[in-house]
DNA sequence: TCTGGGGTCCTAGGACCC
DNA sequence: TCTGGGGTCCTAGGACCC
């Protein structure tokens, strides 16, 4: 190991609560402790796998995803408790505010889980620092913790896997031929299902096996993601730790599975218009807009299709996203009976830029002198009668008229 | 009696532009 | 009139994670 490296060597943590939402439960109502407990939701809403349970429950054979009535087989004695987010996100709050008393430098990456760079903030050596953390944790919120500690990201997340509940794991360079490479590709974070198969498929079953791998078969077999794994298999993983990471969203969206199947198209409606609610509160307490909306349907049989479409304006009201997702559910649905149902807005705008138009009309110098065109009849008054058929789709489908621009056409008249 | 809900990132094909 | 190829935008879907 080089002089160079060893000076930009970083320390990172990785904080991941054990069994989170059991703990909070447990921290929550006391008498809860040393029981097999699962979080799960209703199953008479058709909700009723396990999120997550206990280590008690997990010492019967029960699973994160495992339906309530087969973990009930497992363990009939198991509490199953429905989800209390609220509550969680709380906690979660506090485990964070109690991690920035020791850097800056901390990314959470989802409500239980957590970076910090500590490289900068040391103050002793990082084994205290996060048995420090760690018994904080228990003793004033009762959170049990597991925490790696290794130069980057993708280590400290292995590592902080390797004990649970309430390990510590150092895990350096020089160890990883030794604890990294005999573990199984599957364990590797990133490689799933999918990529085990394919990677196993080619006689790539360790890590160690991954390291050593041919990077253009890789790159064939399963793209860019391959090489990247090769190279975390290597213990090569430069991320930052990005403190902002957490503030700026891709998309926003709530789905639900409904209580039953369900064909009445009153009934779906009422359903998207709820959905669109809950989007629209959450898009405005992000101070957001968005500019793509996409509506996902779960048929009967679990075949799932996503259709989105951009839009020509940033939207984020209720009623706005409830006619956008109305009039894509419409134009896709196949009518047959339907599981669940979903709205989410990709393509987030910030506040301040919120109601740009998309300046269809407006290209450079001819912009300053021509108003905008907006209506129809000012297209027909310009451009003839079939620009209406050729420029422009007129879709009455739902109840209110969309237009859309053929821009293409459009530019080429101009 | 099965199989939730919140996300991110990547890929691939078609349309279109230059 | 035919021809190529790179780049971007849009949509759909897959893989993965907690």
């Amino acid at each position: 190991m080089g002089e160079v490296e060893k000076r930009n060597a970083r320390v990172i943590f990785h904080v991941d609560m054990n069994s989170f939402y059991a703990s909070v439960e447990m921290a929550y109502d006391p008498s809860l402790k040393g029981k097999p407990l699962a979080i799960a939701g209703n199953p008479e809403e058709r909700r009723g796998i396990i999120v997550t349970c206990s280590y008690e429950a997990r010492k019967f054979g029960v699973k994160t995803t495992m339906p309530i009535w087969q973990a009930k087989k497992l363990c009939p004695n198991l509490i199953v408790l429905t989800p209390n987010f609220e509550r969680y996100r709380k906690f979660s709050q506090k485990i964070f505010q109690t991690l920035r008393d020791y850097t800056d430098l901390v990314e959470p990456v989802s409500i239980d889980e957590g970076y910090m760079d500590i490289t900068q903030s040391i103050t002793k050596h990082p084994i205290s620092i996060a048995k420090d953390i760690q018994s904080r944790l228990l003793k004033e919120l009762d959170i049990p913790c597991s925490i790696g500690i290794a130069p980057n990201k993708f280590l400290a997340k292995m590592a902080s896997d390797m004990k649970k509940p309430l390990g510590i794991t150092v895990l350096r360079k020089r160890d990883i031929s030794k604890i990294l490479w005999p573990m199984p590709v599957s364990e590797m974070h990133g490689c799933g299902a999918k990529t085990t198969e394919k990677l196993n498929s080619i006689g790539i079953k360790t890590i160690g096996d991954l390291a050593k791998a041919n990077e253009i078969q890789l790159k064939n077999l399963i793209g860019i993601n391959g090489v990247r794994l090769k190279e975390r298999a290597n213990g090569v993983d430069s991320r930052k730790v990005d403190p902002e990471s957490i503030n700026d969203y891709k998309s926003i969206g709530n789905s639900t599975t409904l209580p039953r199947d369900i064909s009445s198209q009153t009934e779906l409606l009422s359903i998207i218009q709820s959905l669109a609610r809950t989007v629209s509160a959450r898009l405005k307490n992000k101070e957001v807009y968005t500019t793509n909306l996409a509506v996902t349907i779960r048929y009967k049989d679990r075949k799932t299709v996503t259709r989105s479409e951009k839009l020509k304006n940033p939207i984020r009201d209720e009623k706005d996203l409830y006619y956008q997702a109305r009039h894509i559910f419409l134009k896709h649905w196949n009518g047959t009976p339907i599981r669940l149902l979903g709205i989410t807005g990709n393509d987030l705008v910030e506040e301040q830029y919120g109601y740009k138009q998309l300046d269809l009309f407006t290209f450079e110098e001819d912009a300053k002198e021509e108003p905008l065109i907006e209506t129809i009849e000012q297209l027909r008054e310009k451009f003839g009668h079939d620009i209406i058929k050729k420029g422009i789709k007129v879709d009455s489908k739902d109840g209110q008229t969309n237009t859309s621009f053929n821009k293409d056409f459009l530019r080429k008249k101009l």
